[in-house]
DNA sequence: ACGATGTAACTATCCAGTTAGATACATCAG
DNA sequence: CTGATGTATCTAACTGGATAGTTACATCGT
Protein backbone atom coordinates (compact mmCIF):
# COMPACT_ATOMS: atom_id res chain seq x y z
CA UNK A 1 0.00 0.00 0.00
CA UNK A 2 2.21 2.50 0.84
CA UNK A 3 5.82 1.02 0.23
CA UNK A 4 7.86 4.24 0.91
CA UNK A 5 7.29 6.01 4.22
CA UNK A 6 9.59 4.75 6.31
CA UNK A 7 9.09 5.95 10.10
CA UNK A 8 8.86 8.88 11.05
CA UNK A 9 10.89 9.77 14.39
CA UNK A 10 10.52 12.97 17.10
CA UNK A 11 7.68 14.01 15.07
CA UNK A 12 6.15 13.19 18.43
CA UNK A 13 8.28 15.54 20.80
CA UNK A 14 6.91 18.70 18.42
CA UNK A 15 3.57 17.95 18.58
CA UNK A 16 2.58 16.13 21.84
CA UNK A 17 -0.27 17.94 23.45
CA UNK A 18 1.11 15.80 27.10
CA UNK A 19 4.82 16.54 27.50
CA UNK A 20 4.73 19.37 30.14
CA UNK A 21 8.02 21.15 29.51
CA UNK A 22 6.74 22.17 26.14
CA UNK A 23 8.63 25.37 25.10
CA UNK A 24 6.07 28.03 24.82
CA UNK A 25 3.68 29.35 27.79
CA UNK A 26 1.50 26.71 26.47
CA UNK A 27 0.48 24.88 29.63
CA UNK A 28 -2.34 22.52 28.89
CA UNK A 29 -5.09 23.78 30.58
CA UNK A 30 -6.82 20.70 32.63
CA UNK A 31 -6.87 18.33 29.26
CA UNK A 32 -7.26 15.30 31.36
CA UNK A 33 -6.20 12.29 29.58
CA UNK A 34 -9.24 10.34 30.60
CA UNK A 35 -9.16 6.94 32.51
CA UNK A 36 -9.05 4.02 29.65
CA UNK A 37 -11.86 2.51 29.61
CA UNK A 38 -12.74 0.30 27.10
CA UNK A 39 -15.96 -0.42 27.52
CA UNK A 40 -17.17 2.97 28.13
CA UNK A 41 -15.61 4.76 24.82
CA UNK A 42 -17.25 1.68 22.93
CA UNK A 43 -20.78 2.73 25.24
CA UNK A 44 -19.95 6.55 24.19
CA UNK A 45 -19.55 5.84 20.54
CA UNK A 46 -22.29 3.46 19.82
CA UNK A 47 -24.50 5.95 21.60
CA UNK A 48 -23.45 9.18 19.62
CA UNK A 49 -24.19 6.59 16.32
CA UNK A 50 -27.46 6.37 17.55
CA UNK A 51 -27.96 9.78 17.14
CA UNK A 52 -26.16 10.59 14.01
CA UNK A 53 -27.84 7.32 12.38
CA UNK A 54 -31.44 8.84 13.59
CA UNK A 55 -30.27 12.52 12.31
CA UNK A 56 -28.83 11.60 9.10
CA UNK A 57 -29.26 7.66 7.73
CA UNK A 58 -26.52 5.47 7.35
CA UNK A 59 -25.67 6.88 3.77
CA UNK A 60 -25.86 10.47 5.40
CA UNK A 61 -23.94 10.04 8.93
CA UNK A 62 -19.78 10.66 8.84
CA UNK A 63 -18.20 8.08 10.78
CA UNK A 64 -16.10 11.39 11.51
CA UNK A 65 -19.16 13.21 13.04
CA UNK A 66 -19.96 10.18 15.48
CA UNK A 67 -16.07 10.31 16.71
CA UNK A 68 -15.89 13.58 17.39
CA UNK A 69 -19.61 13.71 18.64
CA UNK A 70 -18.49 10.63 20.95
CA UNK A 71 -14.98 12.67 22.13
CA UNK A 72 -13.37 9.45 20.66
CA UNK A 73 -10.85 8.93 17.94
CA UNK A 74 -12.37 7.37 14.73
CA UNK A 75 -10.07 4.69 14.49
CA UNK A 76 -11.68 3.11 17.47
CA UNK A 77 -14.90 2.69 15.44
CA UNK A 78 -12.72 0.69 13.57
CA UNK A 79 -11.05 -1.49 16.38
CA UNK A 80 -14.81 -1.94 18.36
CA UNK A 81 -17.05 -2.24 15.72
CA UNK A 82 -15.59 -3.13 11.91
CA UNK A 83 -16.80 -0.54 9.57
CA UNK A 84 -19.67 2.22 8.95
CA UNK A 85 -22.29 -0.81 8.00
CA UNK A 86 -21.93 -2.74 11.03
CA UNK A 87 -21.47 0.09 13.23
CA UNK A 88 -25.10 0.65 12.39
CA UNK A 89 -26.67 -2.92 12.38
CA UNK A 90 -25.56 -2.52 16.60
CA UNK A 91 -27.19 0.68 16.67
CA UNK A 92 -30.31 -0.79 15.09
CA UNK A 93 -30.33 -4.52 16.99
CA UNK A 94 -29.89 -1.97 20.43
CA UNK A 95 -32.50 -0.12 19.75
CA UNK A 96 -34.85 -2.73 18.53
CA UNK A 97 -33.93 -4.40 21.98
CA UNK A 98 -34.81 -1.83 24.08
CA UNK A 99 -38.01 -1.31 22.39
CA UNK A 100 -38.83 -5.15 22.84
CA UNK A 101 -38.03 -4.80 26.81
CA UNK A 102 -39.64 -1.54 27.24
CA UNK A 103 -42.97 -2.14 25.47
CA UNK A 104 -44.06 -5.90 26.04
CA UNK A 105 -47.76 -7.40 25.02
CA UNK A 106 -49.44 -8.50 28.61
CA UNK A 107 -51.82 -10.86 27.97
CA UNK A 108 -52.92 -10.09 23.83
CA UNK A 109 -53.71 -6.22 26.01
CA UNK A 110 -53.50 -4.34 22.74
CA UNK A 111 -54.93 -1.06 24.29
CA UNK A 112 -51.93 -0.88 26.91
CA UNK A 113 -49.65 -2.19 24.09
CA UNK A 114 -50.55 1.18 22.65
CA UNK A 115 -50.23 3.41 25.68
CA UNK A 116 -47.26 1.59 26.42
CA UNK A 117 -45.47 2.25 23.06
CA UNK A 118 -46.74 5.53 22.43
CA UNK A 119 -45.25 6.73 25.90
CA UNK A 120 -42.02 4.78 24.93
CA UNK A 121 -41.86 6.34 21.36
CA UNK A 122 -42.79 9.82 22.99
CA UNK A 123 -39.63 9.66 25.13
CA UNK A 124 -37.01 8.21 22.82
CA UNK A 125 -37.89 9.68 19.00
CA UNK A 126 -34.10 8.24 17.92
CA UNK A 127 -35.90 4.69 17.98
CA UNK A 128 -38.64 5.81 15.24
CA UNK A 129 -36.22 7.21 13.10
CA UNK A 130 -33.91 4.07 13.41
CA UNK A 131 -36.36 1.57 12.53
CA UNK A 132 -37.57 3.24 9.76
CA UNK A 133 -34.03 4.02 8.34
CA UNK A 134 -33.49 0.71 8.53
CA UNK A 135 -36.48 -0.50 7.01
CA UNK A 136 -35.10 1.23 3.62
CA UNK A 137 -31.06 0.92 3.79
CA UNK A 138 -31.15 -2.74 5.46
CA UNK A 139 -33.56 -5.41 6.32
CA UNK A 140 -32.40 -9.27 7.96
CA UNK A 141 -33.87 -9.06 11.62
CA UNK A 142 -32.22 -10.36 14.32
CA UNK A 143 -33.09 -13.69 15.80
CA UNK A 144 -34.29 -11.57 19.19
CA UNK A 145 -36.70 -9.39 17.06
CA UNK A 146 -38.34 -12.87 15.78
CA UNK A 147 -38.77 -13.77 18.91
CA UNK A 148 -40.11 -10.94 20.48
CA UNK A 149 -42.70 -10.64 17.52
CA UNK A 150 -43.55 -14.13 17.28
CA UNK A 151 -44.37 -13.79 20.98
CA UNK A 152 -46.07 -11.00 20.27
CA UNK A 153 -47.80 -12.37 17.63
CA UNK A 154 -48.71 -15.60 19.83
CA UNK A 155 -50.52 -13.61 22.66
CA UNK A 156 -52.59 -11.84 20.06
CA UNK A 157 -54.18 -15.21 18.68
CA UNK A 158 -54.56 -16.15 22.00
CA UNK A 159 -56.49 -13.32 23.01
CA UNK A 160 -58.69 -14.03 20.04
CA UNK A 161 -59.63 -17.61 20.63
CA UNK A 162 -60.10 -16.33 24.13
CA UNK A 163 -62.88 -13.66 23.18
CA UNK A 164 -60.72 -10.92 24.67
CA UNK A 165 -60.20 -9.70 21.06
CA UNK A 166 -62.02 -9.39 17.62
CA UNK A 167 -61.45 -12.63 15.85
CA UNK A 168 -62.46 -11.21 12.65
CA UNK A 169 -58.88 -9.85 11.90
CA UNK A 170 -56.14 -11.88 11.70
CA UNK A 171 -53.32 -11.77 14.53
CA UNK A 172 -50.27 -10.33 12.48
CA UNK A 173 -53.10 -7.64 10.92
CA UNK A 174 -54.44 -6.61 13.83
CA UNK A 175 -50.86 -6.17 15.63
CA UNK A 176 -49.18 -4.09 12.76
CA UNK A 177 -52.80 -1.92 12.78
CA UNK A 178 -52.57 -0.89 16.21
CA UNK A 179 -48.65 -0.43 16.36
CA UNK A 180 -48.75 1.91 13.23
CA UNK A 181 -51.92 3.41 15.07
CA UNK A 182 -49.32 4.21 17.81
CA UNK A 183 -47.21 6.48 15.28
CA UNK A 184 -49.87 8.53 13.87
CA UNK A 185 -48.99 11.19 15.54
CA UNK A 186 -45.47 11.81 16.02
CA UNK A 187 -45.17 10.60 12.26
CA UNK A 188 -47.85 13.33 10.98
CA UNK A 189 -46.53 14.69 7.66
CA UNK A 190 -45.64 18.13 8.70
CA UNK A 191 -47.97 19.62 6.68
CA UNK A 192 -50.91 18.26 8.69
CA UNK A 193 -49.47 19.53 11.97
CA UNK A 194 -49.33 23.30 10.39
CA UNK A 195 -53.13 22.61 9.22
CA UNK A 196 -54.05 21.36 12.22
CA UNK A 197 -53.31 24.21 13.97
CA UNK A 198 -51.69 24.93 17.45
CA UNK A 199 -48.51 23.49 18.61
CA UNK A 200 -48.89 19.64 17.75
CA UNK A 201 -46.32 18.67 20.47
CA UNK A 202 -47.20 20.77 23.06
CA UNK A 203 -48.14 18.55 26.47
CA UNK A 204 -51.91 19.09 26.52
CA UNK A 205 -52.06 18.94 22.60
CA UNK A 206 -50.09 15.08 23.34
CA UNK A 207 -52.56 14.07 25.93
CA UNK A 208 -55.12 15.22 24.07
CA UNK A 209 -53.96 12.69 21.14
CA UNK A 210 -53.47 9.85 23.48
CA UNK A 211 -56.82 10.02 24.47
CA UNK A 212 -57.71 9.83 21.43
CA UNK A 213 -55.43 7.13 20.39
CA UNK A 214 -56.79 4.90 22.96
CA UNK A 215 -60.19 5.00 22.12
CA UNK A 216 -59.24 4.25 18.28
CA UNK A 217 -57.39 1.06 19.90
CA UNK A 218 -60.50 0.07 21.78
CA UNK A 219 -62.67 0.39 18.77
CA UNK A 220 -60.58 -1.20 16.90
CA UNK A 221 -59.65 -4.61 18.64
CA UNK A 222 -63.16 -4.75 19.74
CA UNK A 223 -64.96 -4.75 16.33
CA UNK B 1 -19.42 34.30 -20.37
CA UNK B 2 -17.16 32.64 -23.06
CA UNK B 3 -14.54 35.63 -23.96
CA UNK B 4 -12.02 33.27 -25.33
CA UNK B 5 -13.32 31.23 -27.39
CA UNK B 6 -13.56 32.99 -31.09
CA UNK B 7 -15.52 29.90 -33.28
CA UNK B 8 -14.64 26.81 -33.25
CA UNK B 9 -14.73 25.62 -36.99
CA UNK B 10 -13.71 21.89 -38.30
CA UNK B 11 -12.96 21.00 -34.63
CA UNK B 12 -16.41 18.78 -35.92
CA UNK B 13 -15.54 17.18 -38.91
CA UNK B 14 -12.99 15.26 -37.11
CA UNK B 15 -15.59 12.86 -34.41
CA UNK B 16 -18.52 13.56 -36.39
CA UNK B 17 -19.64 10.43 -36.07
CA UNK B 18 -23.10 10.86 -38.44
CA UNK B 19 -19.93 11.57 -41.69
CA UNK B 20 -20.98 8.58 -43.89
CA UNK B 21 -17.81 8.89 -45.37
CA UNK B 22 -15.91 8.40 -42.68
CA UNK B 23 -12.50 6.31 -42.55
CA UNK B 24 -12.67 3.28 -41.24
CA UNK B 25 -14.98 0.36 -41.21
CA UNK B 26 -16.48 1.56 -38.61
CA UNK B 27 -20.08 2.56 -39.53
CA UNK B 28 -21.81 3.52 -36.80
CA UNK B 29 -24.19 0.68 -35.93
CA UNK B 30 -27.77 2.60 -35.90
CA UNK B 31 -27.02 4.03 -32.98
CA UNK B 32 -30.05 6.44 -33.12
CA UNK B 33 -29.33 10.16 -31.86
CA UNK B 34 -32.11 10.19 -30.38
CA UNK B 35 -34.81 13.00 -31.63
CA UNK B 36 -33.80 16.42 -29.45
CA UNK B 37 -37.03 16.59 -27.25
CA UNK B 38 -36.28 18.77 -23.88
CA UNK B 39 -39.62 17.81 -22.34
CA UNK B 40 -38.89 14.13 -22.65
CA UNK B 41 -35.17 13.93 -21.75
CA UNK B 42 -36.64 16.09 -18.50
CA UNK B 43 -39.56 13.94 -17.89
CA UNK B 44 -37.35 11.08 -18.15
CA UNK B 45 -34.82 12.75 -16.07
CA UNK B 46 -37.38 13.10 -13.38
CA UNK B 47 -39.05 9.71 -13.48
CA UNK B 48 -35.12 8.54 -12.95
CA UNK B 49 -34.52 10.24 -10.17
CA UNK B 50 -38.13 9.24 -8.77
CA UNK B 51 -36.86 5.80 -8.64
CA UNK B 52 -33.20 6.38 -7.61
CA UNK B 53 -34.41 9.15 -4.88
CA UNK B 54 -37.27 5.85 -3.83
CA UNK B 55 -34.56 3.33 -3.23
CA UNK B 56 -31.65 5.42 -1.38
CA UNK B 57 -33.06 8.78 -0.13
CA UNK B 58 -31.50 12.18 -0.96
CA UNK B 59 -27.76 11.36 0.89
CA UNK B 60 -27.48 8.07 -0.98
CA UNK B 61 -28.73 8.70 -4.44
CA UNK B 62 -25.95 9.25 -6.99
CA UNK B 63 -26.63 11.92 -9.72
CA UNK B 64 -24.51 10.09 -12.05
CA UNK B 65 -26.67 7.17 -11.65
CA UNK B 66 -29.86 8.81 -12.48
CA UNK B 67 -28.23 10.42 -15.50
CA UNK B 68 -27.51 6.94 -16.64
CA UNK B 69 -30.92 5.27 -15.81
CA UNK B 70 -32.68 8.43 -17.53
CA UNK B 71 -30.44 7.44 -20.54
CA UNK B 72 -29.40 11.60 -20.67
CA UNK B 73 -26.58 13.58 -19.93
CA UNK B 74 -25.94 14.21 -16.25
CA UNK B 75 -24.98 17.91 -17.39
CA UNK B 76 -29.04 17.92 -18.20
CA UNK B 77 -30.00 17.36 -14.03
CA UNK B 78 -28.32 21.04 -13.46
CA UNK B 79 -29.94 22.76 -16.84
CA UNK B 80 -33.33 21.65 -15.72
CA UNK B 81 -33.23 20.96 -12.08
CA UNK B 82 -30.68 23.38 -10.62
CA UNK B 83 -29.10 20.93 -8.54
CA UNK B 84 -29.81 17.85 -6.47
CA UNK B 85 -31.48 19.18 -4.15
CA UNK B 86 -33.75 20.65 -6.43
CA UNK B 87 -34.23 17.36 -8.19
CA UNK B 88 -35.34 16.08 -5.36
CA UNK B 89 -38.08 18.89 -4.34
CA UNK B 90 -39.62 18.31 -7.72
CA UNK B 91 -39.76 15.07 -7.52
CA UNK B 92 -41.24 15.12 -3.86
CA UNK B 93 -43.64 17.94 -5.13
CA UNK B 94 -44.80 15.30 -8.06
CA UNK B 95 -45.24 12.83 -5.75
CA UNK B 96 -47.56 14.95 -3.49
CA UNK B 97 -49.59 16.00 -5.99
CA UNK B 98 -49.85 12.75 -7.50
CA UNK B 99 -51.37 11.20 -3.95
CA UNK B 100 -53.28 14.33 -3.61
CA UNK B 101 -55.13 14.41 -6.69
CA UNK B 102 -55.06 10.15 -6.66
CA UNK B 103 -56.77 9.33 -3.28
CA UNK B 104 -59.57 12.22 -2.57
CA UNK B 105 -61.72 12.84 0.43
CA UNK B 106 -65.03 11.97 -0.84
CA UNK B 107 -67.93 13.98 1.85
CA UNK B 108 -65.41 13.44 4.65
CA UNK B 109 -66.13 9.02 3.90
CA UNK B 110 -62.87 7.92 5.73
CA UNK B 111 -63.52 4.33 4.99
CA UNK B 112 -63.50 5.12 1.00
CA UNK B 113 -60.72 7.22 1.53
CA UNK B 114 -58.94 4.29 3.80
CA UNK B 115 -59.56 2.22 0.59
CA UNK B 116 -58.64 4.36 -2.41
CA UNK B 117 -55.02 4.96 -0.20
CA UNK B 118 -54.48 1.75 0.83
CA UNK B 119 -54.90 0.70 -3.24
CA UNK B 120 -52.86 3.62 -4.54
CA UNK B 121 -49.83 3.20 -2.43
CA UNK B 122 -49.93 -0.75 -2.89
CA UNK B 123 -50.11 0.38 -6.82
CA UNK B 124 -47.12 3.25 -6.49
CA UNK B 125 -45.18 1.84 -3.72
CA UNK B 126 -42.47 4.89 -4.28
CA UNK B 127 -44.69 7.49 -2.70
CA UNK B 128 -44.23 5.70 0.30
CA UNK B 129 -40.97 5.96 0.32
CA UNK B 130 -40.32 9.30 -1.48
CA UNK B 131 -42.60 10.36 1.58
CA UNK B 132 -40.74 8.82 4.13
CA UNK B 133 -37.67 10.38 3.23
CA UNK B 134 -39.19 13.32 2.58
CA UNK B 135 -40.18 13.45 5.92
CA UNK B 136 -36.66 13.02 7.06
CA UNK B 137 -34.08 14.73 5.17
CA UNK B 138 -36.42 18.04 4.30
CA UNK B 139 -39.19 19.23 5.30
CA UNK B 140 -41.14 23.02 4.24
CA UNK B 141 -44.53 21.63 2.53
CA UNK B 142 -45.81 23.01 -0.39
CA UNK B 143 -48.87 25.27 -0.77
CA UNK B 144 -50.47 22.71 -2.82
CA UNK B 145 -50.18 19.92 0.03
CA UNK B 146 -51.12 22.38 2.87
CA UNK B 147 -54.26 23.15 0.68
CA UNK B 148 -55.09 19.84 0.23
CA UNK B 149 -55.04 18.39 4.09
CA UNK B 150 -57.01 21.68 4.87
CA UNK B 151 -60.09 20.96 2.73
CA UNK B 152 -59.63 17.07 3.50
CA UNK B 153 -59.41 18.01 7.18
CA UNK B 154 -62.72 20.66 6.94
CA UNK B 155 -63.94 17.65 4.92
CA UNK B 156 -63.61 15.52 8.07
CA UNK B 157 -64.93 18.11 10.49
CA UNK B 158 -68.28 18.57 8.35
CA UNK B 159 -68.75 14.76 8.91
CA UNK B 160 -68.48 14.65 12.18
CA UNK B 161 -70.50 17.70 12.58
CA UNK B 162 -73.23 16.08 11.11
CA UNK B 163 -72.99 12.57 13.04
CA UNK B 164 -71.49 10.60 10.32
CA UNK B 165 -68.39 10.36 11.77
CA UNK B 166 -67.32 9.84 15.47
CA UNK B 167 -66.85 13.54 17.52
CA UNK B 168 -64.84 12.51 20.37
CA UNK B 169 -61.55 12.29 18.27
CA UNK B 170 -60.51 16.19 16.87
CA UNK B 171 -60.14 15.41 13.22
CA UNK B 172 -56.59 16.07 12.59
CA UNK B 173 -56.24 13.15 15.08
CA UNK B 174 -58.50 10.59 13.06
CA UNK B 175 -57.31 11.59 9.76
CA UNK B 176 -53.71 11.06 11.22
CA UNK B 177 -55.12 7.39 12.57
CA UNK B 178 -56.91 6.48 9.44
CA UNK B 179 -54.35 7.58 7.25
CA UNK B 180 -51.45 5.64 8.68
CA UNK B 181 -53.59 2.45 9.23
CA UNK B 182 -53.57 2.24 5.59
CA UNK B 183 -49.84 1.54 5.64
CA UNK B 184 -49.85 -0.72 8.38
CA UNK B 185 -49.33 -3.45 6.27
CA UNK B 186 -47.37 -2.27 3.49
CA UNK B 187 -44.94 -0.50 5.89
CA UNK B 188 -44.60 -3.05 8.34
CA UNK B 189 -41.38 -4.89 10.07
CA UNK B 190 -39.86 -7.18 8.04
CA UNK B 191 -39.93 -9.52 11.02
CA UNK B 192 -43.31 -8.97 11.51
CA UNK B 193 -43.73 -10.62 7.82
CA UNK B 194 -41.50 -13.43 8.20
CA UNK B 195 -43.27 -14.01 11.88
CA UNK B 196 -46.81 -14.40 10.50
CA UNK B 197 -46.00 -17.05 7.49
CA UNK B 198 -47.08 -17.02 4.03
CA UNK B 199 -46.44 -14.52 1.19
CA UNK B 200 -47.47 -10.96 2.84
CA UNK B 201 -47.69 -9.71 -0.85
CA UNK B 202 -49.68 -12.41 -2.36
CA UNK B 203 -52.48 -11.11 -3.57
CA UNK B 204 -55.06 -13.35 -1.54
CA UNK B 205 -52.77 -11.67 1.76
CA UNK B 206 -53.36 -8.29 -0.06
CA UNK B 207 -56.96 -8.80 -0.60
CA UNK B 208 -57.45 -10.43 3.39
CA UNK B 209 -55.60 -7.31 4.71
CA UNK B 210 -57.54 -5.04 2.94
CA UNK B 211 -60.67 -6.47 4.37
CA UNK B 212 -59.15 -6.31 7.68
CA UNK B 213 -57.94 -2.62 7.22
CA UNK B 214 -61.61 -1.56 6.11
CA UNK B 215 -63.11 -3.47 8.98
CA UNK B 216 -60.63 -1.52 11.36
CA UNK B 217 -61.28 1.66 9.81
CA UNK B 218 -64.91 1.54 10.51
CA UNK B 219 -64.49 0.49 13.57
CA UNK B 220 -62.64 3.83 14.09
CA UNK B 221 -64.66 5.89 12.70
CA UNK B 222 -68.47 5.61 14.13
CA UNK B 223 -66.79 4.91 17.76
C1' DA C 1 7.64 -6.11 28.47
C1' DC C 2 3.44 -6.80 26.42
C1' DG C 3 -1.18 -6.43 25.05
C1' DA C 4 -5.03 -3.27 25.26
C1' DT C 5 -6.24 1.31 24.44
C1' DG C 6 -5.64 5.49 22.28
C1' DT C 7 -4.13 9.23 18.67
C1' DA C 8 -2.85 12.16 14.41
C1' DA C 9 -1.88 12.14 9.90
C1' DC C 10 -2.47 10.06 5.62
C1' DT C 11 -4.53 7.93 1.29
C1' DA C 12 -7.45 6.18 -2.19
C1' DT C 13 -11.82 6.77 -3.79
C1' DC C 14 -15.99 8.86 -4.70
C1' DC C 15 -19.02 12.27 -6.18
C1' DA C 16 -21.61 16.84 -6.85
C1' DG C 17 -21.05 20.27 -9.69
C1' DT C 18 -18.34 22.72 -13.84
C1' DT C 19 -15.97 23.52 -18.10
C1' DA C 20 -15.64 23.65 -22.71
C1' DG C 21 -17.33 22.34 -26.13
C1' DA C 22 -20.41 19.67 -30.11
C1' DT C 23 -24.65 18.74 -32.57
C1' DA C 24 -29.49 19.53 -34.14
C1' DC C 25 -32.71 22.70 -35.62
C1' DA C 26 -34.85 27.03 -36.80
C1' DT C 27 -34.70 31.32 -39.21
C1' DC C 28 -33.30 34.48 -42.38
C1' DA C 29 -30.34 36.76 -46.14
C1' DG C 30 -29.19 36.34 -50.79
C1' DC D 1 -33.23 26.70 -52.67
C1' DT D 2 -28.65 27.46 -50.05
C1' DG D 3 -25.64 28.55 -46.86
C1' DA D 4 -24.73 31.38 -42.76
C1' DT D 5 -25.88 32.45 -38.08
C1' DG D 6 -28.11 32.01 -33.61
C1' DT D 7 -30.03 29.19 -30.05
C1' DA D 8 -31.58 25.22 -27.55
C1' DT D 9 -30.20 20.71 -26.57
C1' DC D 10 -26.90 17.53 -25.42
C1' DT D 11 -22.11 15.39 -24.21
C1' DA D 12 -17.31 13.88 -22.34
C1' DA D 13 -13.91 14.94 -19.36
C1' DC D 14 -12.44 17.30 -15.50
C1' DT D 15 -11.95 19.37 -10.59
C1' DG D 16 -12.00 20.25 -5.83
C1' DG D 17 -13.63 18.93 -1.69
C1' DA D 18 -15.35 15.39 1.20
C1' DT D 19 -15.07 10.89 3.32
C1' DA D 20 -14.43 5.87 4.61
C1' DG D 21 -10.93 3.40 5.92
C1' DT D 22 -5.50 2.72 7.17
C1' DT D 23 -0.90 3.32 8.94
C1' DA D 24 2.41 4.21 12.04
C1' DC D 25 3.09 5.39 16.40
C1' DA D 26 2.38 6.54 21.64
C1' DT D 27 1.00 5.37 26.15
C1' DC D 28 -1.35 3.05 29.82
C1' DG D 29 -2.21 -0.91 33.01
C1' DT D 30 -0.54 -5.05 34.61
Amino acid sequence: MNPVSPARPQAKATVDPMSSQAAGTELPPTIQPRPRDAGATKARLLRAATEEFAEHGLAGARVDRIAERAGANKRLIYVYFGDKDRLFDAVVDDQARAVMAAVPLPDGDLAAFAAARFDYVLANPTVRRIAHWRAFERTEPTEDELAGYRIRLEAVAAAQREGRLRADIPAADLFALVMRMTESWLAAPTALWIVADGDPLAPERLAEHRQALLAAVRSVIVG
